[in-house]
DNA sequence: TCGGTATATGCCTTGACACGTATATAATCT
DNA sequence: AGATTATATACGTGTCAAGGCATATACCGA
């Protein structure tokens, strides 16, 4: 990934899974590893991205590591999401919005 | 893509891109070429992957073929996103703000 | 039917990523 | 200091996606 969005990085459903296991708060590597069934390298490899994303955050405790959330950088894919949100929540498709528009233009004239 | 899931088909930038033209109306191909500086072939390919997703949808047009924005799957995304949503927010008041930005200093990663 | 336009697909190369194994680093305890 | 636990990184590998080029397909006008 030449150049890593948060888009990507989230597209990755292993590390997608992580933020979900840590939206209930801090938890050691070695947990996470236990939970979501990735070696241990492998899940290491992921909250590196994670946290090169500003996704995750790390607070050192003893010998172990606790990853943090840190759910800011999501903001900016819900950012992407907004305009369309209101196109399906209307239960039109764009083509429909679009016929509709052209409808609303000739009686306009 | 093995899985494709609707996270890595938007986690393209040209796709992305695609899709936000497509938000004012269907264009055929030769415009959308145009519009964002991608090969034929290559935004012929996209736009497989895209209407392979259920994003877009085609209407042939004489010669041409219509794309039309189909925002239904991007919901996906969105459910997903919800449970996070409210966390940032929540992080929105001053005081947490703070608070976070102490522990980060302190994370440091 | 022929030529031109619009779009899709096949083939190939390249590069990036995920994964596994092995090893390095770091902290703790005795 | 040595042993143990916890985590990170290095290296090699297979896979897959994106891009470019050439070509096939489809539709249209003369």
């Amino acid at each position: 990934m030449l150049v890593t969005s948060t888009f990507d990085v989230v597209g990755e459903p292993t590390r997608r899974r992580i933020l979900d296991l840590l939206r209930e708060g801090p938890r050691p590597v070695g947990e996470l590893v236990r939970l979501i069934g990735c070696s241990q390298p492998g899940t290491s490899r992921h909250l590196r991205v994670l946290r090169d994303a500003g996704l995750v955050a790390v607070r050192p405790e003893a010998q172990r590591r606790l990853y943090v959330l840190r759910p800011q950088p999501l903001a900016e894919i819900d950012a992407w999401l907004t305009p369309y949100r209101e196109l399906w929540a209307n239960r039109l498709d764009a083509l429909e919005q679009h016929l509709d528009d052209l409808d609303a233009q000739k009686m306009e004239d």
